[in-house]
DNA sequence: GTAGCGTAGATTTTT
DNA sequence: TCTACGCTAC
């Protein structure tokens, strides 16, 4: 009898040694192998989007393609570094030429080399939120407007306004008109500012984050030749999160694409949560439509959750209608136990729930680094972490408050930033403003002389700081601090050339700053520490300038510098804003103040905009998606602490876009008769 | 002009 | 809870 047999071909064996076809599904294989051109890639929550991404990096690689014409886009310089790594991981060949960063970061390497063009000096300062507001204020000043009379946007509304401008392309008319239409009155006012503002920016040779996108574009719009360089390079273009691009980076990425580069965009337009920064969903939805002839790969096999709980996902959403329709698929086997649904009476006993049952997961199995809880907005998990803190279970809070926006890490950038960029005005006052007896108008007097003795405008290294700097007129008060100063800023360019940065934060910290630390702060040690760390972090850098760009570029929340990290090996729940868990998941999430007015937050429900509720719906989408095995909503049935007065809670409408039986109610009672009580 | 103090006001999400 | 601002005393 003959015996049937198969014979298999063995995979084309690459450079890598990857057997693609193994190492992928169907779904991913189909786009990680696509051939050049325009491919949109709708990858569902916990469908292996990374690992379509790095994956197809390597196919390229492998494919013989040079790492140099691959730039990789995305939208955290987490995601970047991650995606980076992984590639090194599967591949051997050398990865060093590829660009790989978010927008804003690319943006800054191109801009720097270009700088010139656009009337900028390759030293430019990049200006964080803090930056933009001092300037806005100083210009707000210098335009004599009657503030008293009729409230005048405050300088943190206008920097948004501004913000939302850049990144739409949407006018100013228009958006005091949709959005802040109680400045309506001022619009003239307004425009004034801003062009004050951007005047500003050009005399100080700084830029803002916006400024990172929208020069580029603009250099690439002007320059034919310059683009041509970068189109002639990136023969690969590669965007992640591409449902969160906004019309300036929507635009960069085609300019870049051009005529004839490949260009790989996914996204999950059901994860787009960023509209208020300028985010178009129209730019995924719309994208086979600009790219006529460009191929959609939808994948649609979700790894990550049981089923129960993607069910429940996709009900949820369900109810959003701008979408790619898709009908995301578990892997996983069903496991019996419905998602929990918990009322509980108010916020501290959410607290004391969430708490306990964390406990108890833990003996059942699951380790605390497994399971996370989520919010809507950071000061939700208040309860949470004085809970958390009586009963010892130790937890790792992504708080609001940033490594690299702290004030003291900030008062000795601007010294560094000063000797880099001799037109920072807002690093020189930051940093004189530091002087025991020198406050604003000091300042502003010292920048004077400064202007007026030319060295900010000339190009040629400056003679030392003190020769020049002590002959400034000086308080009295303020004449040895002063001194100091100088001798300082002496250190900082050894022979007319920069130090290097850990060496600089070293002078900066034993010249001047440490005296002001313990002048100044109760907990002065553990800034101290902080700069030191911050020193020791300085150690990856020999370009000042590439130095001081990755401090603007980036958050703690990247996992760089950060006081807690020695502890990091140790077991702890995560507490974090649904914003900032996107991409992350846990075995066991907790989803807590699903409460109208909580989440959907107060503020979008009154603007009662269609848009807007789909997007928090997304948000809601996101968050549920984070969960791999259990999932809880909680939500308290009183809020007694309310600003609004409304001490009953609704029940957050989304949990009205799912039917009943896909959740089990839990009825949490009490035995502590204490319990009410409030704690001393 | 500066520094220290008290009060009012506001609390979404981040490169 | 924290921060931004205005007032007052040096």
């Amino acid at each position: 009898m003959a015996r049937q047999y198969t014979l298999h071909r063995s995979s084309q064996v690459h450079a890598s040694g990857i057997d693609y076809k193994t190492a992928l599904n169907e779904e991913q294989y189909a786009a990680v192998s696509s051939p050049p051109g325009r491919a949109l890639v709708i990858a569902g929550a916990g469908s292996g989007k990374t690992r379509t991404l790095t994956y197809r990096v390597a196919w390229l690689l492998d494919h013989q393609v040079d790492a140099r014409e691959i730039l990789l886009l995305t939208f955290t310089n987490k995601a970047s570094r991650e995606m980076v790594e992984r590639v090194r991981e599967l591949v051997p060949h050398d990865t060093s030429a590829l660009w790989a960063g978010t927008f804003h970061s690319i943006g800054s390497r191109i801009l720097r080399r270009h700088a010139e063009d656009l009337g900028f000096t390759k030293s430019y300062s990049i200006l964080d939120r803090d930056d933009q507001k001092s300037i806005l204020n100083s210009v707000i000043a210098s335009l004599d407007i009657d503030t008293k009379q009729r409230r005048f946007p405050k300088a943190d509304v206008l920097a948004s306004i501004f913000s939302l401008m850049e990144n739409t392309g949407v006018a100013l008319t228009e958006i005091i008109a949709s959005r802040y239409d109680q400045f309506y009155d001022w619009l003239e006012k307004i425009e004034e500012v801003r062009l004050g503002y951007i005047a500003k920016k050009l005399a100080t040779n700084s830029m803002d984050f916006d400024d990172l996108l929208v020069l580029t574009v603009r250099l690439f719009e002007q320059q034919p030749d310059v683009l041509q360089l970068y189109q002639g390079r990136f023969k690969h273009v590669l965007v992640d999160e591409y449902q969160d691009t906004n019309s300036v980076q929507g635009r960069m990425i085609d300019l870049l694409a051009g005529e004839r580069n490949s260009l790989m965009a996914v996204g999950d337009d059901a994860q787009s949560i960023y509209s208020w920064r300028g985010a178009d969903m129209s730019l995924i939805l719309g994208f086979p439509l600009r790219y006529p002839g460009s191929k959609v790969h939808i994948i649609e096999t979700n790894y990550r959750s049981v089923p129960e709980i993607l069910d429940l996902s996709n009900a949820a959403i369900s109810a959003n209608r701008g979408r790619f329709e898709k009908d995301l698929r578990s892997s996983r086997e069903a496991q019996g136990t419905l998602p929990a649904l918990v009322a509980l009476p108010d916020p501290s006993t959410q607290a004391a729930f969430v708490a306990q049952r964390i406990l108890e997961l833990r003996d059942e199995g699951i380790p605390l680094e497994e399971m996370a809880v989520l919010y809507r907005a950071h000061f939700q998990s208040l309860e949470i972490q004085m809970e958390l803190t009586v009963r010892g279970i130790p937890f790792a809070i992504t708080s609001g408050l940033r490594f690299f926006e702290q004030a003291h890490i900030k008062d000795v950038s601007a010294f560094m930033r000063f000797v880099v960029n001799r037109r920072d005005e807002i690093s020189f006052l930051r940093m004189v403003g530091l002087l025991p007896g020198c406050g604003p108008g000091t300042a502003a007097k010292l920048w004077a002389e400064w202007l007026k003795s030319g060295w900010s405008e000339r190009v040629e290294v400056p003679p030392k700081w003190s020769d020049l700097f002590l002959k400034f007129k000086i308080p009295k008060k303020t004449a040895k601090h002063w001194e100091q100063l100088c001798y300082t800023l002496d250190e900082l360019t050894p022979d007319g050339a920069l130090a290097h940065p850990s060496q600089m934060i070293f002078s900066i910290l034993e010249g001047v700053y440490a005296d002001y630390l313990t002048a100044s702060f109760d907990n002065a040690e553990s800034r101290r520490a902080d700069i030191e760390q911050l020193s020791q972090y300085g150690g990856n850098f020999d370009d000042v300038l590439e130095f001081l760009a990755q401090l603007s570029l980036m958050s703690s929340t990247d996992g760089e510098p950060s006081g807690e990290r020695a502890a990091k090996d140790d077991e702890k729940v995560t507490l974090s804003s649904i914003h900032q868990a996107k991409g992350l998941e846990w075995k066991a999430v907790f989803l807590i103040w699903l409460v109208n007015g909580q989440f959907p937050n107060g503020r979008i429900l009154e603007a009662d905009d269609a848009d807007m509720l789909e997007e928090e719906r997304r948000l809601f989408y996101v968050a549920l998606t984070r969960a791999k095995d259990e999932l809880y909503l909680t939500y308290p049935m009183m809020n007694p602490k309310s600003y609004t007065g409304d001490i009953i809670c609704r029940p957050s409408q989304f949990l009205e876009d799912f039917p009943a039986e896909m959740v089990e109610e839990w009825n949490v009672g009490n035995d502590d008769p204490w319990a009410d009580d409030e704690p001393f």
